[in-house]
DNA sequence: ATCCATCATGAACCCTGGTTCACGTTAATG
DNA sequence: CATTAACGTGAACCAGGGTTCATGATGGAT
């Protein structure tokens, strides 16, 4: 009945060539990056790109699916972190930190999946990342560090509009800002009666 | 010598429908919205736009000049509103608020503003948008609600990655949030020595 | 060593979308 | 009203880039 053959040992290989290009092409040029460019910084042709993907959409799919598997694994990292002993509050200050670096590799790729209509990809990375999430976020609260009102909603907010195109140093400074505003001991004092 | 008639009362009507037009249907349809649509829900013929417009570029860039010169005035609005004896505070916050809200409308423009390398437009507007803006950081400080270290450039950083693809609820609470980071009382708590 | 299914190649195809231009219209000037 | 420069029109042009396909190469099973 498995009439499927192993696939070959240069299909595989070229595979993850192409991905890797792909990522790093489209990171590099924008999301405009023609087909021909990814071709040739994998170095091959056209026609291997769509005999592994189908078309365009589907290969920055298939790389937007690798940076939601890798962000999932950084949240499930934290998490066991916390094991250790370590703060939760840390703990997520070093996932925002550790995701908006990423996402600085991937934005023009977000923008190249959006320009093309991006579609449902790898439901399990994005819940596995969630529920590890959560758990910081809990850890967080119980702490009392973090605000009580904060959700995993509230962090998806915020990174996925992390600045990408900014030089390091504003990256930096946007994370801090951010950070502020999910730890405790403040409320926005315009919000508070006048004493 | 002065060889320059009068432009015709129709080319300026056109000028607008066409800015307006391009702005709307951008908005609507993304980013890549050709100029035959904007053409046809200008209600006027592609050559025109070229004729107003050399380049598609020229045109986006226009666009967005009208944007940058509306943030300006919203700024300098919110600044005049000091004198009103208003909190700087609130006026920071009604200005992000605005403003997000006016840039979930140029979204897509920015995204094609910078698909066609975007150019130096308008440094007036620009500039007018943060010495008021300077003024109103200044106000806050001097209230105390505003934390010290806060720059205009901080408030470039967080209105320049403002979500703007988001439901109205969540641009919402992305301000709150932002907003508890701008404001006093508060450094992020685990940067404190453990009390 | 042989064979074949899988895979790679890249020139050619085609369609989308920005841009042009020769020709009709129209608003301003006198 | 006549004249003309400014303006509007839209079919046609052209380049870029995604996609295809006939042909050749190669890894793996016998």
């Amino acid at each position: 009945m498995a009439q499927t053959r192993a696939p070959r040992a240069d299909a595989v290989r070229n595979r993850k060539k192409i991905l890797d290009a792909a990522r790093e092409q489209i990171t590099l040029h924008g999301p405009d990056t023609g087909m021909d460019e990814i071709a040739a910084a994998a170095g091959v042709a056209v026609g291997t790109l769509y005999r592994h993907f189908p078309t365009k959409t589907d290969l920055v799919a298939a790389v937007v699916a690798e940076y939601i598997t890798h962000v999932a694994e950084a949240a499930e990292g934290s998490r066991e972190r916390l094991a250790s002993g370590s703060r939760a509050v840390d703990e997520i200050s070093d996932f925002l930190a550790r995701v908006t670096e990423a996402t600085a590799t991937n934005h023009a790729v977000k923008a190249a999946a959006r320009a093309l209509g991006a579609e449902p990809v790898d439901r399990d990375a994005e819940a596995r990342a969630a529920a590890a999430l959560a758990a910081l976020i809990q850890a967080g609260q119980a702490d009392g560090d973090i605000h009580q009102d904060v959700t995993v909603d509230d962090i998806y907010l915020l990174f996925s509009t992390a600045p990408t195109d900014q030089p390091p140093a504003a990256r930096a400074r946007w994370l801090s800002l951010v950070l502020t505003g999910l730890t405790t001991h403040t409320r926005t004092a315009h919000e508070k009666p006048a004493s």
